[in-house]
DNA sequence: TAAGGCGTGTGACAAAAATCACACAATACC
DNA sequence: GGTATTGTGTGATTTTTGTCACACGCCTTA
């Protein structure tokens, strides 16, 4: 439950200054969630802005009958943006994060956010930059769905993909369905496609990004 | 280009306290974009956050043809949450803005942020209630465009036209195929299919919502 | 090594949406 | 009133995507 070093979070998150990781090293309290732990679930308010500092949370919407609809992943130094916008007492269906590997988060409780974008000015930069890329994030997500076709969203999707975790992605079929809400034989046939074209190579369990 | 009374923008702006107020009308800018004028444009760097006073402005994202997609429309009382992630530097396609009547737009230049932020909690109150809202607003649309079918789409874009406009929608059924992305005869044989439904009444030039 | 589960490939078909080709009604403007 | 423009209605067709049915290969494990 203790805090990292300011030094260390510094590291982690190079906006913030010196006074600044001193205060959350203070005041931060560290969890680890383990592989497949949600943490932030639909209709949920929130007593802590999270700072992911080791791991991988992957981001999702739900629709009315469970769907599932990919939308980024968190990693170490990302904030998570929604944690952010406190009061977050959301509606009919909302976002999803769950933990895709044993994950350790900064907790800084909400008493403290005053106090911190009074007299932290590096917060509030962070704080700010971090609702940016994530909006800019989602804005992307609207242009794939909204102009693109499957094949495009397909490539977008997989890119995104190797972008972080590299050009083996151990992925099914099936979940790469499941996180563009397709399915699964649309998948595969695109897949071929693009194998045909050059750009992946499909093995079982397993896509090579070759781009 | 003066600014309107603390009391004035309190009426429009009711998460303002006293002092902000003050402040704002002091160091805000007013100006008047005239109809159709663009408020934002992709690519464009901000030197002020902008808050609506009075008139429409019409948001939108901007395929890679040229294509539209409406994402929602700021009233008074409303600021542009894009224009207070200052340093927006954008890639290939981002957000438009245009005025869709004369429209009044409070200014405020962003080198008093820091001073804002630091020593009026209610504008960072105000900035994250903003940058909630419009989060919450751009999840629905991935939503509908995710899980939802036209019909539904478009019953969805009408009752947020009806919100705005009241029941009477001075629209083209092209108008409305551009901001759904659709085309013309997809959005008129889906309107028949919603007036016979008894949701809404088609008229040439004119849709009124029932409901 | 036999059995069963899981992941993938594929053809046939269905559904949703886009596109094409018109007809025609309402309105605007000479 | 006559003519052009704009908005709408509708069938036929195509494209895209989703669904169904089933084959088959790989991998586990008993």
């Amino acid at each position: 439950m203790s805090s990292l070093e300011p030094k260390e979070l510094i590291n982690y998150f190079p906006l913030f200054d010196q006074s600044l990781a001193s205060f959350i090293s203070e005041h931060g309290e560290t969890k680890t969630f383990t592989q497949g732990e949600v943490l932030m679930r639909p209709g949920q308010f929130f007593k802590y802005a999270m700072l992911i500092v080791r791991g991988r949370v992957k981001l999702y919407r739900e629709g009315d009958e469970g769907e599932e609809f990919f939308m980024y992943y968190l990693e170490p130094g990302n904030a998570c943006a929604l944690s952010m916008m406190c009061m977050a007492r959301s509606q009919s269906s909302t976002i999803m994060a769950v933990a895709l590997e044993e994950t350790e988060v900064v907790m800084i409780p909400i008493q403290h956010m005053d106090n911190l974008m009074k007299n932290y000015p590096s917060w509030y930069h962070f704080v700010i930059e971090t609702y940016r890329t994530r909006f800019e994030e989602v804005l992307n997500v609207i242009d794939q769905i909204a102009f693109k076709n499957m094949d495009q969203r397909l490539e977008w999707y997989l890119k995104k993909q190797a972008d972080v975790f590299g050009s083996n992605l151990a992925l099914t079929h099936q979940q790469i369905a499941n996180d563009i809400n397709s399915s699964r034989e649309v998948v595969s046939r695109l897949l071929k496609k693009l194998e045909i074209n050059g750009t992946v190579v499909v093995e079982r369990n397993n896509i090579r990004w070759i781009g």
